[in-house]
DNA sequence: CTAGCTGCAAAGAGTTTGCAACTGT
DNA sequence: ACAGTTGCAAACTCTTTGCAGCTAG
């Protein structure tokens, strides 16, 4: 049977592939949103109901860690997480539907290395989150 | 005796001041940092050690929806209070000791109005942190 | 006077952990 | 074989809440 990426990438980092990290993998390699925990459990139960919260708690932690999936909080606080091999973004979120759209601008990258630059410090992070409403047709011709 | 300048902003904002407010008021009044509840609650027992931990929970919510703090969660997930009547700025937090640099660019805040808008979006709250290391002697030459 | 606030302790959400059984390598 | 992983339930952390008594206006 064909790897998922995932499985690929934790195959390469020498990580002990148990059953249970083999779904969880697979299940995160199709997802192209960012779901939180309980999602993903969902996800999983779909796949194999016998894998335990504590389980994906444990794998996604150690995924993060390894670099394989990125966590973040959008506003809520809640963990949302997302495939890291994904190209570097940014995410706008609609306040209304809580829909995420991912958005790259290489001038905000620039900008920002050098704010941190002028503060003295070099960049080594950032998080960057829009949070907006659709804009309606009159606000769209206004502008 | 003088009112502090949350307390002014609680009175003009009808709440009704209950000693616990006025010394919670008080103590965000004085604070220029970023302090979490935990911070907070050590901050008041030093005035007033009988104030539970609860009401500064209701507190500093309330204060929060009336827009007299704002609320931050750096990384960490943990609540972060700052005094909302300071001007608009953002964080750069040094992976080293945790400490917090406030900034503002006016590019950045442009850059993202502009990108929100070409993402059919109006830009309704954003939220960026920085994070960084000092700068070496090295680094800052060779720059 | 009384609507709203407080302190306490208990409950809740989300997450972590101790332990005995199990499993990949 | 055995170090590392799992499932379960209990523990933990941070935060909210129910309730009886208290207090600002």
């Amino acid at each position: 049977m064909r790897l998922s990426h995932l499985e690929k990438t934790c195959q390469e980092k020498g990580l002990r592939m148990t059953t249970q990290r083999r779904v969880i993998a697979r299940v995160l390699s199709v997802s192209e949103d960012h779901p939180n925990i309980e999602e993903v459990y969902k996800r999983i139960q779909q796949v194999d109901p016998k894998i335990s919260l504590a389980t994906i708690y444990r794998t996604l932690r150690l995924f993060q860690e390894e670099h394989i999936l990125k966590r973040h909080e959008f506003g809520d606080g809640i963990a949302r997480y997302e495939n890291a091999s994904v190209e570097h973004h940014h995410h706008l979120i609609d306040k209304g539907t809580g829909q995420i759209i991912e958005f790259y601008d290489d001038r905000i990258e620039t900008l920002q290395q050098e704010i941190a630059k002028s503060l003295g410090y070099e960049l080594v992070g950032h998080r960057l989150e829009l949070y907006g409403v659709p804009l309606t047709k009159d606000k769209k011709k206004k502008s």
